[in-house]
DNA sequence: TCCTATACATAGGTGAACTAGGGTTCCGAA
DNA sequence: TTCGGAACCCTAGTTCACCTATGTATAGGA
């Protein structure tokens, strides 16, 4: 049956938008994407972080420890510019890639 | 960068999808999901058969050996009843999905 | 005769996501 | 005061879907 907690291929599209809004630490990552989707999507900790470490290796986010409200050492991710200029690449390519699955599905579904 | 021949946890979606409209070799549905994608989406026979054995074992699919218009022997294969439950089922979860996908890519465009 | 399109299939590699852990610090409750 | 849970970070190992590359074979056209 496969569980799933996302549709492989769209972690980082799901963590640079959500570092769009504002930088964020990895659990505060976690938390949002599972606000907003009301718990459809839950990123694990194994897939996030090191989901993280190759979005910082390829300069799309940066990091900095920082203390949070709880008064926490966490670190923050923020979209570096070729993060942002990434992130309208892998928006453009979701939705086009969206379209075409929308086709299939209504092609069979004229008869 | 990625290619990316098509979206990762789709590809039994536009099989069993493609199948619904009516049997199909495998060669078919290839041609079939390329042609409706203007190309977006092509399936690799690495992938697509391999494919086709896992919905073989599991029975959403059966198969017969006939002959093709041109006079060939093909592999027809075609959606079993419980194929066609499945389908079902995979369907909704993708939207599902694409729903909170889309939530998720609308939050951040808001300030 | 040779090339292309049609057609099926497998072996091997890759890489993303999951499972399953390990660790620290802060705070409230018992 | 100690104990548990929530807020945080991270990695090792596995799995499995998909891709690359390759091999086979036949029909039909140039």
């Amino acid at each position: 049956m496969s569980k799933a907690d996302l549709l492989p291929g769209t972690l980082d599209l799901l963590i640079l938008t959500t570092l769009k809004r504002a930088p964020l630490h990895g659990y505060g990552i976690a938390q949002s994407i599972k606000r907003v989707t009301d718990e459809v999507l839950t990123v694990e900790e194994g897939s996030l972080y090191p989901a993280l470490q190759r979005l910082l290796l390829q300069g799309w986010v940066k990091a900095e420890w920082k203390v949070t409200e709880t008064n926490r050492r966490a670190r923050y991710y923020a979209l570096t510019p070729a993060g942002r200029k990434q992130l309208g690449m892998e928006v453009s390519k979701f939705e086009q890639m969206m379209a075409a699955i929308g086709r299939v599905l209504a092609d069979a579904g004229e008869a």
